[in-house]
RNA sequence: CGGGGAGUAGCGCAGUUCGGUAGCGCGCUUGGUUUGGGUCCAAGAGGUCGUCGGUUCGAAUCCGGCCUCCCCGACCA
């Protein structure tokens, strides 16, 4: 490609709203421009990483048996009334309606899709397993994306549904995805790790997240580094201090002026903060049966640890959660600030204890009355629960489940995901098959999902120095990078053809009015792997000069070396990305 | 949805306080100059100042409504 010709076009200024490296990087080195909140077009450039990338996918894929198909945007209505996600979600759905009057969705996953043609077209366990995946767009109207591509509303997505006659098949073809994913993120040059995760509006029975770690990323992590433990704080568990056991003493009320936090309580009194119980209110949308209904959830945690809302919401089984208002608090009878179980209203209201706070005797709680809190707190004698549960969400230096030692949290962005479905899909919609002894049972489903801008986009958070971009040599937009110089654009031209010739993927900068500093910036910016300097000054030295966007050295290579030693350095730089595929396969 | 910020030429910005009919740098076009890390000179093109309405002799500027974008939070495969 002449860059000439190239559709697109280097900025010297960031946008003022790119925030994050990704975004300004892709933007300046003309790789994608956006049209509105999270919706971007995507130039040549990134249209050939993105191609690189998903032909990264689709070999993956295919080697643990997976075929491609394609399935569409834009689904009917009744497909996802069918599994209930139509009333489950909300304004995350892009709907519409055709001309006819019709709901219509906009596709945000594919499990309804699939699960239609599984019940269409399976009908034997012979049939099974199958595992089928497309790369396709898709539309998540998020309340409010963010940091260019890392969080956008249109998205193309690599999307895989394993198909399964029982668990063990799901087993099987979901450890196959765990390990494809860490090549597909390898061979991209991502470093990443798998953390267990919430299985949220997917459902299902267990769930990895892949996270690349990087202070941008919306997710917190919880890592253990002594024994590798590793998990989305949103499901994260740790190992609870055990409480000192103490007599039971009697309760107490006692006036605690001005003390709505849990910091004010505890200095006041000038008792740790783990003596004392904290309420947090929330409201639940929960279906019973057809219809959503709206429960108080008054949940404590011990005054020293944070509440974790996934767990809250999972342990009430609750749709959405949001915080409680002002009114709400005090139509239970309780006080903001001074909140506790005790003496509140208990209809239509769920009280949620964490498991901690059972088991700590003599706390301090509210008095539901402003300015007072009660001593010596005591679960079963001075106030039950409705639910007894882990709500506390995992912080730093925290006890690891698994062997005790502190954990660290850490921020990270989901590039992958995969999930254990089960029968949701195929039970809902009735996707059926005729197993062995005769007996028709639900397939049994897995999902999985990359998002390609994502990908793209945490690699250049990850490949990138002060002047731009530096692609790995698996995911560039092309291979090498030709800069032609005064005294040189006669030999450019043979040697991009005779690239091109050779099978190498050439960008050409052929332009004659910038200046040579213009040229080697842009170059630098767009991030080819291998740049060729040919001018008139090493003509002269005998050869055009070679140089790795990654390293400053520069060698001068007779032309007549130029193809077999370009050849050459692609050849080492994919056999060094491809020998970390091979160490983390092992 | 709550809080904050911003919409003026392709990009980055000034001008708004105190109303007088729009400017700078980069980029773009033309000519010259220069040619190994964003040369220099000259001449140009390009803007209904987000939008609708109001006040006024006169609005980028004052007032009101709306739209859009960004950041923080809520939310979130």
């Amino acid at each position: 490609m002449r860059l000439s010709r190239l559709f697109g076009e280097t900025l010297r200024e960031a946008p003022a709203d790119a925030e994050f490296i990704s975004h300004q990087l892709l933007v300046r080195a003309g790789y994608i421009r956006q049209l509105g909140a999270g919706i971007f077009s995507y130039l040549p450039l990134a249209r050939r990483v993105m191609d690189k990338i998903e032909n990264i996918m689709r070999e993956e894929m295919n080697a643990i048996g997976g075929q491609e198909l394609t399935m569409p945007v834009v689904h009917p209505a009744e497909i996802w009334k069918e599994t209930g996600r139509w009333y489950q979600i909300g304004s995350e759905m892009g709907r519409m309606k055709d001309s006819t009057g019709r709901d219509m969705v906009l596709a945000m996953t594919h499990e309804e899709v699939v699960t239609d043609l599984v019940r269409d077209i399976i009908h034997s366990y012979r049939q099974l397993p199958a595992l089928i995946y497309h790369i396709q767009t898709k539309w998540r109207d998020e309340p409010r994306s963010r940091g260019g591509l890392i969080r956008v509303r249109e998205f193309t997505m690599k999307d895989s549904y394993s198909l399964d006659r029982d668990w063990e098949g799901l087993d099987k073809q979901y450890w196959a995805h765990y390990q494809a994913y860490f090549n597909i993120f390898n061979r991209c040059d991502l470093p990443t790790i798998a953390v267990e995760s919430d299985v949220g509006m997917m459902g299902g029975k267990q769930a990895h997240e892949f996270m690349y770690l990087t202070p941008i990323g919306e997710d917190t992590l919880v890592l253990c580094d002594a024994c590798g433990y590793t998990a989305n704080r949103q499901v994260a568990t740790f190992r609870k201090p055990e409480p000192e056991p103490e007599e039971p003493k009697p309760l107490e009320k006692v006036p605690t002026p001005d003390t709505k936090t849990i910091e004010d309580l505890a200095n006041f009194l000038g008792i740790p903060q783990s003596k004392t119980a904290k309420a947090v209110f929330m409201v639940a949308t929960i279906t019973e049966g057809q219809e959503d209904v709206q429960k108080f959830v008054f949940a404590v945690v011990r005054g020293d640890m944070d509440l974790n809302e996934t767990k809250l919401a999972n342990a009430v089984k609750a749709k959405e959660l949001r915080p409680a208002h002002e009114e709400e608090i005090k139509a239970i009878g309780a006080e903001p600030g001074y909140g506790s179980p005790i003496g509140i209203k208990r209809e239509n209201v769920i009280v949620v204890v964490d498991d901690l706070v059972t088991k700590s005797p003599n706390l301090v709680a509210g008095a539901n009355e402003e300015g007072y809190h009660y001593l010596n707190v005591n679960y079963g004698r001075d106030f039950t629960a409705d639910i007894v549960a882990d709500i506390v969400a995992a912080a730093d230096g925290y006890a690891c489940p698994e062997c005790g030692a502190p954990l660290r949290t850490v921020r990270g962005v989901e590039v992958g995901n995969i999930f254990k479905l089960g029968t949701r899909y195929s039970a809902a919609m009735g996707a059926l098959f005729q197993d062995k002894d005769g007996t028709r049972k639900p397939v049994i489903m897995g999902s999985y999902g990359i998002g390609v801008g994502r990908l793209m986009a945490s690699v250049v958070e990850e490949h990138h120095d002060d002047y731009g971009i530096i692609w790995p040599i698996t995911i560039a937009p092309y291979q090498v990078h030709i800069v032609a110089l005064k005294g040189g654009y006669d030999v450019a031209e043979q040697l991009y053809q005779a690239l091109q010739d050779a099978g190498v993927e050439t960008l050409f900068d052929d332009r004659t009015e910038p200046s040579p500093g213009e040229k080697f910036n842009d170059a630098d910016l767009i991030g080819i792997p291998l740049r060729l300097t040919v001018g008139g000054r090493s003509l002269k030295k005998g050869g055009v000069e070679l140089k790795r966007r990654a390293e400053k050295d520069i060698a001068l290579v007779p032309v007549d070396e130029v193809v077999a030693r370009v050849q050459q350095e692609i050849e080492v730089m994919t056999e060094a990305i491809m020998a970390k595929v091979r160490g983390d396969a092992t």
